[in-house]
DNA sequence: CCCAATTTAATTGTGTTCAATTTAATTATA
DNA sequence: TATAATTAAATTGAACACAATTAAATTGGG
């Protein structure tokens, strides 16, 4: 069996498992937040913005609606966000942070410095990570 | 809004978002073999040992007996693997790879050079990202 | 203006992922 | 040696991911 067919020796495996692991380190966070990750990752933008299309979100996620409208009505139903279709093109469907997502923000800003310290890595390897990821996401 | 809380500078996102893309950029591949990513991973397991208990695909691919329990059956559906119990434990399930599972490996091998040429890395920067990716994996 | 093409979400169906529980087999201990 | 603890899979239920299809709204060409 030569080396490159092995599995712990194939990048994509790596990249999957990691990604894997590093989710289930955030997990008590995010139950904290009574958040699920895909949930939190809405709220983030979300954070950000104020507002956003599900089109956007799609965008900013690498997301489609198959998987984003579930999750974003499970946010609705948590009243962390509001959802109202578009005056301007009936097409579009945007979400809207509430006040309780509002609250929810300072306790998640709390803790994104314990958060981001689950990955054992120092910050010029988080770094060369980060450009080393980019490269792999869309242009 | 400062800059460690945005979306895309999270580790954690750009590591679960080019997970995930480079699946997707996989999946060609993967549907020229007629294989899910998950099940292409057991398959990779067997095509280098023959043979691998449930606990033991679990982990090499860091998934439980949930996960892996209705992958295995599925390819057991498609006779490219075999599943019996071991005959000194009885609580252990074993994998073995049939005759169809050793003839896909075949198409599965010559793929393998175009699937990891999908990731728009040069050699060193591979290594790099490997080695980063081992960090975060559990040991 | 009219209708075909496009765009945006939602829906449907398949297949993971994972936590929690259950069942059966094995091992350890009183 | 009974039985308590542990181990290995399977099961259950919730929540993604994603391809394919559908429906509604908008846009664009004749």
């Amino acid at each position: 069996m030569s080396s490159e067919f092995k599995l712990e020796n194939r990048l994509c495996f790596r990249l999957y498992a990691a990604s894997r692991e590093v989710i289930k380190q955030l997990r008590p966070f995010l139950e904290a937040l009574d958040l699920t990750y895909t949930q939190y990752l809405v709220m983030v933008v979300l954070w950000e913005g104020g507002t956003c299309s599900v089109k956007q979100l799609g965008q900013r996620l690498y997301l489609d609606s198959g998987t984003l409208t579930p999750v974003i009505k499970n946010l609705e139903k948590k009243e962390l966000l509001r959802r109202f279709r578009s005056a301007e093109d009936e097409r579009v469907v945007m979400t809207e942070i509430t006040d309780s997502g509002k609250a929810l923000q300072r306790r998640a800003n709390e803790m994104t410095a314990d958060m981001q310290a689950c990955m054992a890595l120092d910050k010029s390897e988080k770094a060369a990570l980060g450009d080393l990821l980019n490269k792999l996401l869309p242009q």
